[in-house]
DNA sequence: AGTTTATCGAGACTATCTGTCTCGCAATGA
DNA sequence: TCATTGCGAGACAGATAGTCTCGATAAACT
């Protein structure tokens, strides 16, 4: 055991919330750590002792509490394409609040200039839905629901990639009847 | 006619030329104006005069003479899916290059934090990429190789979209033979 | 209890960047 | 010729990132 002082819980807690409602109000290249060190009444090198760079910050705010990889599971009725649109549906919900949707902005402007971040966000983000969708889709190819020469990868990666490009967009947040009828059209070809 | 000194064109295009290049050594974020002046031998007072701020530079950049919707059209040879896949595969090409994904990223950088540049970003690059999709698919239904209640929307807008994810993720860059797929697993539900 | 060690909030400090302003010069039209 | 506007250059003020130091505080070890 390390002697000395444990880190605050409080103020990293305190922190990240900070930096939450902070992207919602300003965005993510008008967040400054000084804002997310006086909301959250904190010295700034608690910030730095714990986070190297901003992105990092805002990575953790996002994908700790904020649009973490939704945990509802997906049902399993029988019914592929019936559970991804129950599924879907709740994700658009999920990703189209005002909330949502700032979070995955912010996410998207800190990944897009670092690499290691877009890694980190497509592991804990966008890797676990596709997942998810895929392995759905595996055990209805093995109910025989699905040919046996459809490409999961593709389909789980094309309904993630989809509504995420209308949510990125902000021209056409997608609705859940967009995720209805994605889920029509990308199966459509692919069931049995 | 008003009097005095016209804008230079050597100096814009230098300025464009030099945020384009900085783009892809340093990422938007740690772009700055002093080394876009410094690189195009130009005052700083001179992108001042014509940009309100780095975002708009860089859209202008980007947009004006880099990752332009590109201008190939869309063939018709009659053959929907054939074609799609000739024109898709040729676009993934030039937007997996280094100078096409480094484009994007800072697009998109730029995008997620400004809506006015997010609005510009939609109309002058997505929207022209389904526009052209849209009408040749609207062709194809025309002629009875598509259903009639194929919602084509949906179709343009899931292949730029499920494409372009996967530029932006950057773990998984598209290939050619993923274009085709992509085709496929979106036309088969569609084709008469 | 007392010592040691690490974190805490607070804020000073330097580097750098943004955006404005000013300079003297060059080009354009009246 | 002369007024007007853009030009490159760079000084300048304000804001920000990231480092460093301070005295106080909390946890573990003796």
């Amino acid at each position: 055991m390390p002697s000395g002082r444990k880190r605050s819980e409080s103020s990293r807690q305190a922190i990240l919330e900070a930096t939450r409602s902070l992207l919602l109000e300003v965005g993510y290249e008008r967040l400054t750590i000084d804002q997310i060190a006086a909301r959250a009444g904190v010295g700034k090198q608690t910030i730095y002792r714990w986070w190297a760079s901003k992105g990092e910050v805002v990575a953790d705010a996002a994908l700790d509490d904020g649009v973490t990889p939704h945990p509802v599971a997906l049902p399993d009725t029988g019914a592929i394409r019936a559970d991804l649109q129950t599924w879907l549906r709740q994700w658009v919900t999920d990703i189209t609040t005002p909330e949502g949707t700032g979070l995955i902005l912010a996410l998207t402007a800190a990944g897009s200039d670092n690499k290691t971040l877009a890694d980190r966000l497509y592991t804990q983000f966008s890797a676990p839905h596709e997942d998810r969708i895929r392995d759905r889709l595996r055990r209805a190819q093995s109910e025989g629901q699905l040919r046996a020469d459809a490409d999961l990868e593709s389909i789980a990666s094309t309904l993630v990639g989809a509504l995420l490009y209308r949510v990125l967009g902000r021209n056409r947040p997608p609705t859940t009847q967009d995720a209805d009828h994605l889920v029509e059209l990308v199966l459509r070809g692919a069931e049995a």
